[in-house]
DNA sequence: TGTACATCAGTGAACGCGCGTTCACTGATGTAC
DNA sequence: TGTACATCAGTGAACGCGCGTTCACTGATGTAC
């Protein structure tokens, strides 16, 4: 403890993977995902440019870790924004999941962009399938939910499963894209709410 | 004429921008976006490396000319669409406005990755936004043709325009991106349609 | 019709750079006895 | 409590590579007279 409060660089990192892939959102958020590089990543956690590769193999396995801790967080944030909406409407439930999916693409953008691009990871690495898996089947109950009670009925479930995440994902993209910007400053989660009540007005 | 002929290979190509940007498409297609490099597109054109820079100056440049030369395309499909289903229901020419929208990111993938980021190109060169507002308001008149005949008259109008463009590009996004795949092999243009009716049942 | 000349298109050699990956190493930690 | 040893984490030098960009050049074209 001493030892390791007089050395300012202590030799073991502590949590080097966790600190690795918190600088590659930084990295990402600075300088896009295309300019990403192993070597800025060290740089950045402050250990040599080798490091990296002792934990993640390669930039593909750094990139599908990422997307992993990226899946993770957005089921996690999915299926409690879900649980604390168990008492009201349907409706107003996917109303929650709409601002949470929308919300999570904006204030973890690295991640949200990885997460998407099979071209940069492994999306067939249980790692990265199975967060996506839970993510994808809390939206899925949601719309179920909706249809139980007679919402959207008018189309086959799968049919609104498909409409509803195509919204939500295209909202997303479209703030993340800067295309919105010709409507004004708004804010992603109320234009969430917004388009979902056009999609059910119910 | 027959000097052009008997060469294999004259030194003026004849249309070089032109063959630079189809070999950006099929770079792009090959090998992702995050791999497209200068040379190889120069490779592919079959002239040296240097030429590039003649006609686009950098990197940026050819992207720039390749996303303005998607959304010219694509402009031009949305209003051919518009125009053609000028006679039916304006749910109806909306139906065929997201086909037309759904089809060009599935038949021209390359030109749809680069034409939506920021990072990539510059969108507020003209050469960009010119086309790309074109676009824009061929998707607008078909919603407010829609609010016009009472459909979906619920919402605001720009809210309406929001949800239908959040709809159509994200199921872009989820065909290209393969997260679609878990409901088994799908026409894009069909489901393009299907998700419509669900916005639109009018 | 022919000649001179300006302009444009494409070449190819050269440059310096940051990259990913490898590898023998050393420092630190934890466990067995 | 102390010692020996195996294991793990991170180092730093070295490698070869493809990249974007530059620059003096040459080949081809088109226009003026």
């Amino acid at each position: 403890m001493m030892a390791l409060m007089a050395s300012e660089q202590p030799y073991h990192h502590g949590d080097l993977p966790e600190a690795l892939l918190a600088a590659t959102a930084e990295a990402i958020d600075e300088l896009g995902v295309a300019a990403l590089s192993l070597r800025d990543v060290a740089r950045r956690a402050g250990v040599s440019h080798a490091a990296p590769a002792h934990h993640f193999g390669d930039k593909q396995g750094l990139l599908t870790a990422f997307a992993a801790q990226g899946f993770e967080w957005f089921a996690d944030a999915l299926e409690t924004v879900a649980g604390e909406a168990a008492g009201v409407s349907s409706v107003e439930r996917f109303n929650a999941l709409g601002r949470a999916y929308v919300g999570f693409s904006v204030s973890h953008k690295a991640h949200f962009e990885v997460m998407w691009r099979p071209d940069l990871c492994d999306h067939y690495d249980v790692v990265v399938s199975e967060p996506a898996g839970r993510a994808f089947r809390a939206l899925q109950h949601g719309v179920e939910a909706m249809q139980d009670e007679g919402v959207a009925t008018g189309s086959p479930t799968e049919d609104v499963m498909i409409a509803a995440w195509s919204l939500v994902h295209g909202l997303s993209w479209l703030v993340l894209q800067q295309r919105l910007e010709i409507f004004g400053e708004v804010d992603p989660e109320d234009l969430a709410e917004r388009i979902n009540r056009v999609l059910f007005p119910g």
